[in-house]
DNA sequence: CGCAAATATTTGACAGTTAAATAATTGATG
DNA sequence: CATCAATTATTTAACTGTCAAATATTTGCG
């Protein structure tokens, strides 16, 4: 086989692979996106935010936030607003810098969060159920090097 | 060690893998969303129903675009609305059922996409670049039994 | 100190996105 | 043939998300 006969069998393999992970990413996210709405009439961006929370009692700044979920500030802004109108969260201001809020779950947002954690937690393994954890811990693996090389290309030419 | 703290690592492996899956996965979309906005003034979203379309010259219907996609018909009138509306995409009457349209690629959305998909294969390719062709097949096949077996879960309960 | 640059958040405009409701058409069944 | 459930597309309302501009505050430099 030739070089370019290569090289085309080799694009055509990263596009299929590409384009199905994509398919696999959105059949995973749009069944937990249902699920969390049937069972607990919220959607995914809010369990994203109140998961962050989740992990950080004392509250974290609407910047971690965002680094955090991968989405812009106002993003951030919006969806919090939304929680806070429905008592899951609290703004308190930074003692640090007055620039910056602190948002963190509220009692009942505690409450609400971890009912969902628990049946996420159990949809997800549910749904990876099929891969036996040596498979698990080789696509982990390859998904980490991909992450740090495409990180690498966005430093270049971002 | 005893069933439980067995049960226990596993749902953590669900979990991180599931984590950094949907990292990777927003990690590429996130940087061919911006290439497209920067290169070609468009969006990911109008890349996708052109990309289907370039793949059947005769046109898709409305549902067609729908499933592949993976987003809802109301998404796919909009998107389409707009392509329409610049002239690279057109509505068709179907002959075989009076209810659906046949969209296709205007001539102008034929060379408009040529130059897109060019240039999003290598972003593709670049991206997978570290990984080896075998890599690329175990990943692929990994993924394929995800897809099936959530796919299954869907039928159950959906 | 004083001021320019950097940082944190908000706002507004626009594009996706979904779920649910509506309208038109089709096709199967009695 | 009449009816009626299923299919196809659209519309609407609420939400998610981006970007760019505006505001408030902090930081650092001269």
């Amino acid at each position: 086989m030739d070089a370019e006969t290569r090289a085309g069998s080799d694009d055509h393999g990263a596009i299929r692979l590409w384009l199905r992970l994509l398919a696999t990413e959105r059949l995973v996210e749009t069944r937990s996106r249902r699920l969390l709405l049937e069972r607990f009439g919220t959607t995914l961006p809010r369990f994203d935010l109140m998961a962050q929370l989740g992990r950080f009692p004392k509250g974290l700044r609407m910047s971690e936030l965002s680094k955090r979920m991968m989405v812009t500030g106002g993003n951030v802004t919006g969806i919090t607003d939304l929680l806070e109108r429905e008592g899951l969260v609290e703004r308190a201001a930074d003692p640090d810098d007055r620039r910056a809020w602190l948002v963190r779950l509220t009692r009942a947002g505690r409450r609400a969060f971890a009912a969902m954690a628990a049946e996420h937690e159990r949809w997800i393994v549910d749904a990876f159920a099929p891969l036996t954890a040596r498979e698990m811990a080789a696509m982990a693996a390859l998904l980490a090097r991909l992450k740090t090389h495409v990180r690498s290309l966005e430093g270049q030419d971002a």
